[in-house]
DNA sequence: ATTATTGCAAACGCTTTGCACTCCC
DNA sequence: GGGAGTGCAAAGCGTTTGCAATAAT
């Protein structure tokens, strides 16, 4: 498992950013590396309490910032008001398309999309931090998917 | 002024959609045209408050969703889990590129991302509805933009 | 020792909801 | 007259904040 790499690298980033390595900031990246898919940042923290953790609500939402920054994790908007995460480490880069219906999400990659805002950025003259691209879409399962649900 | 085009056209969709035509609606849909850049729900409803409108705050809501459905305006969201809005009738499409240290927001056009998104909807058998494309990135104003703003 | 980090609970800001009243159709 | 739309206020929800206690450096 790769989980003792994913710990040495975050605490690499801790000391550059003079963090402190806190073993709270640890369960939360464990935690948040389990997921397969997207999650919410309160629904981690419930997660964590099912598994007996005690660290709080603000201690996970300082820490999902940190690992967001650290590139373990990637923060999305999927236009809903609430902010989603998903574990990025030692994984392919992807954008997503939403289906307005029934809310499920599809990954895909967009190679040319990273030129456009590399591009876009250098005539702009802006340091280019991050970009967001999300195509929303119905898809076509028909009646199965008439009504909306949560994004998970 | 095209405002009376905008009310005519307005009063098509909403007959269309078997909404009801009422004078709530045309105030908030005047209000929106009339913002130059980005503006939020509750700005507006604020807004139009010191105008005197008696329009309620959740009839400012509502009617936002209708003009987004219908074409008049735009719902962004720049990451801030707030949704902005930009009135689009009759304006050139674009997309934005914001700046992560002083929220400053730039508009820039990208025909590619159409052609990518329409592709992309084909290849993975979606009805496209819309696509939401954001820079983030730093401008070089120095010293001047140190510190981020509230996104207009 | 110093001070960043934590836990707790309350506050916050944007948005949605419930209900009685209104007025478009 | 029926029911979509409205106004009002309160509730909802994800997120942030203040502060005292804790623990990393």
């Amino acid at each position: 498992m790769n989980q003792q790499k994913a710990h040495q690298e975050f605490t690499n980033f801790l000391k550059e950013g003079k963090h402190r390595v806190t073993p709270e900031r640890f369960e939360v990246l464990d935690a948040a590396l389990q997921y397969d898919g997207h999650f919410g940042a309160d629904e981690l923290f419930v997660q964590m309490q099912i598994n007996n953790s005690n660290v709080s609500r603000a201690t996970v939402y300082n820490t999902l910032e940190l690992l967001d920054q650290s590139g373990f994790i990637a923060k999305h908007n999927f236009g809903d008001n609430k902010a989603r995460y998903e574990p990025t480490f030692n994984r392919k880069k992807h954008d997503h398309l939403i289906c307005v219906n029934c809310g499920d999400i599809i990954e895909f990659s967009s190679p040319k999309i990273q030129k456009i805002v590399d591009d876009m950025c250098e005539e702009l003259g802006y340091e280019c931090t991050g970009y967001s691209f999300n195509i929303f879409g119905r898809c076509k399962k028909g009646d199965s998917c008439e009504h909306f649900k949560t994004v998970k």
